[in-house]
DNA sequence: CATATTGTTCGACAATAATCGAACAAGGCA
DNA sequence: TGCCTTGTTCGATTATTGTCGAACAATATG
């Protein structure tokens, strides 16, 4: 599989970050990758079935809070902090430290 | 009209906050309540109609961003600040200063 | 009291987003 | 090659939200 495209942190949306974040299943992915760096999709799903999953990545990723590294057949996440961090200063550290 | 109902800090819930904030409209209430500390609805009111106004300021209240004061015919709106800082360190802030 | 002002509420409709099974694609490996 | 694993894509359904006119409520003011 292609490498996917993940967008230029000048073009990151606050609407849509923020529209990508207020999801309990997303905030979830979210604090998780906080935790262990890196994670594959697999990892990452409870109850919920794959579909549901690939989709709540994908809008995590396309929003620019998560970048996706294909590693042979698996797809590695991790936050995309220091260019978050750039367009929206402070914007996930008090998201990610929030109850 | 009685008094509005205000949520308690404690009872913000972040998922609800963003979603409040994940939205165009809303963002400009926000960001033009922040300019000029405080607003009634009529004053914000660009083009949209009264209707749509008064469900964004219900929507911006119910998650704790706003707070309204009776004064009279008019409700005037401002940030609730200080409680949304106590609940979520840096958020607004964040936010606010956000391109 | 009549009227104007300020917002809310109601109800219907439109638009957007979430959910999830099934089929598919790409690697890895026997 | 055949099969397993990982994840995407498609399509249909449901759920949630936004939009906005019309009617209503509350207060002020002539």
């Amino acid at each position: 599989m292609a490498a996917y495209d993940h967008p230029a942190p000048e073009t990151f949306e606050l609407t849509i970050v923020l529209r990508a974040l207020a999801d309990p299943a997303r905030l979830e992915i979210v604090r998780h990758l906080e935790r262990v760096g890196e994670a594959n999709c697999a990892t990452l799903i409870g109850t919920r079935p794959k579909s549901s999953m690939s989709h709540h990545f994908q809008v995590l990723r396309d929003s620019g809070i998560l970048r996706t590294r294909i590693e042979g057949v698996q797809h590695r996440n991790s936050l995309r902090r220091e260019e978050l961090d750039m367009r929206f200063p402070g914007l996930l550290a008090a998201i990610l430290k929030a109850p």
